[in-house]
DNA sequence: CGTCCTTTGAAGACA
DNA sequence: TGTCTTCAAAGGACG
């Protein structure tokens, strides 16, 4: 991982985490704490940082994918191990210190191709999650918060499709002890280790697990119906049987996925709210309000599937799965950008009512710049985030997600910590790397919360306080008059 | 029924 | 090298 090689990338994070959040309105905090939390950061992302970089070459993402199993850039002796690991699945020897019960071992078996399972599988466990049996039962016991340590022994019992993953993980993660200077010695080999651990629903035992990368291609097996359906889409249906479709191999998750993915079904279950979209800008607020710790769980966690991922499908390239997609969002912005008729940006999003939100062109019956600009949006004046963030275009569909998160959610407990009660949190290093707002970003994401939250001050605690400011802040703000734009503006 | 929305992160493409 | 684009999950909403 290119982004793993920079060793000394802790200040980085600490510099990308000013800006990536800097729309929290934590600076102070964060400018306070980052004299320790600099450091404690860096002891904490080392052992990844290190394993990493011991685990994968510089070179990884071109000469992983070109060649088979352990020539993936893993030093030799790490190959070996690897193959002394493969022979030991029976073996104890991982336990991560840092991370005590780590359940990559529970992972799913999100790979194996030629999944026919429904789509329904992964809302199943989503589910289940929120009684604890999610698939992802790998992220669960990270978090202490929302599961008992209490873990029963080995599991023995194989048959239900749910719940055995998480057993599994929290018993074997006692078994398998982390080497103290962290998980890179083993981290490959135990990657597919705990892979092959968690086959198991349909029998799997775990000393007679055939190796997730030479199972037959065709070869359905019962407990596709469990583990497979997370990264291999579900091509072949009952009523496709006809034209069995290549599998599509997915993607691996990454951290934020797979915390969603844990932690979707508590966000329902605490919030009315039901759309996806809605509880996504939940999550991740939520993602942000989490500690170094705990987010970190969840980038070692994407990290291990994205290592079992390379393993188990060494050919395999994000590119494969390029142009998937009908439609890309892009192309849409560009044809109506190219759409003579389509209505002048500020017009259409901001109304007669309030032209004082225009664009200057807009303003004077010109060309929209924002429009123009394709998601930057800047005002003229750079007075107005909200329109600065707003998004290249408005949206219908954006529309339907405003009136959705619109309705107060009262069932919705606020966010299980707050924000500026907690450490500042940074993302790993590597992940940091990559932590920058692109235009898109900028212009798309946290836009529409800001406007969503100004235009919407009863929408979700979650959705309308994701702003740069600090609910006591905004509670000043609104106390002395200043509304969230104006207050933006400030800034 | 297909697409959109929304989130963050990873990876690939491209200048 | 830096920037930009696409995809990953999810499920309601919409055309």
């Amino acid at each position: 991982m290119p982004q793993l090689s920079s060793g000394g990338g802790d200040d980085l994070g600490a510099n990308d985490e000013m800006i990536s959040f800097k729309d929290e309105g934590e600076q102070e905090e964060k400018i306070q704490e980052n004299a320790f939390t600099e450091r404690d950061l860096a002891d904490l992302k080392s052992s990844l940082v290190n394993e990493s970089e011991i685990n994968q070459s510089p070179n990884a993402a071109a000469v992983r994918r070109g060649q088979q199993g352990e020539q993936r850039g893993f030093p030799d002796k790490h190959r070996e191990h690897l193959d002394v690991v493969s022979k030991q699945q029976d073996g104890g020897m991982y336990k991560s210190p840092g991370y005590p019960g780590y359940p990559f071992l529970m992972l799913p078996d999100p790979y194996l191709p030629n999944s026919s399972v429904s789509p329904s599988s992964n809302k199943v466990s989503v589910v289940q999650q929120s009684h604890g049996m999610h698939p992802l039962t790998s992220l669960l016991p990270y978090s202490n918060d929302h599961f008992s340590p209490s873990s029963p022994h080995l599991p023995t019992d194989m048959s239900q499709k749910t719940g055995v993953h998480r057993h599994q993980s929290q018993d074997l993660s006692g078994y398998y002890s982390l080497p103290p200077g962290g998980v890179s010695q083993i981290t490959p080999s135990m990657s597919w280790f705990s892979h092959s651990l968690m086959l198991g629903p349909s029998g799997m035992h775990p000393t007679g697990i055939p190796h997730p990368a030479i199972v037959p291609p065709t070869g359905k097996q019962d407990h596709e119906q469990y583990d497979r359906s997370m990264y291999v889409k579900p091509q072949v249906e009952p009523k496709r049987e006809k034209e069995p479709k290549k599998p599509v191999i997915k993607k691996p998750l990454n951290a934020f996925m797979l915390y969603m993915k844990e932690m979707r079904a508590k966000v329902i279950a605490e919030c009315t709210l039901k759309e996806s979209a809605a509880i996504n800008q939940i999550l991740g607020r939520r993602w942000h309000a989490l500690t170094r710790e705990e987010q970190a769980k969840y980038y070692e966690l994407a990290r291990k599937e994205r290592q079992l991922h390379m393993q188990l499908y060494p050919t395999w390239s994000a590119r494969d799965n390029y142009g998937k997609k009908k439609r890309r969002k892009r192309e849409k912005q560009q044809d109506s950008n190219t759409d003579p008729g389509s209505p002048k940006k500020c017009r259409a999003r901001f109304g007669l009512n309030q032209q004082t939100d225009w664009c200057g062109p807009c303003r004077r019956k010109k060309k929209c710049i924002r429009y123009l600009q394709g998601g930057g949006c800047p005002s003229p004046t750079s007075s107005d985030l909200s329109a600065i963030d707003s998004p290249p275009s408005p949206s219908p569909a954006r529309h339907r997600l405003f009136q959705l998160q619109r309705p107060p959610s009262p069932g919705c407990s606020p966010p299980p910590t707050s924000p500026s009660a907690r450490l500042p949190l940074s993302p790993p290093a590597h992940a940091l790397s990559h932590t920058r707002l692109t235009p898109q970003q900028s212009a798309g994401k946290r836009g529409d919360l800001r406007t969503l939250a100004a235009k919407h001050p009863h929408a979700h605690p979650e959705l309308s306080s994701k702003q740069t400011h600090s609910p006591s802040v905004l509670s000043a703000a609104k106390a002395a008059g200043l509304s969230l734009k104006v207050l933006t503006e400030t800034q």
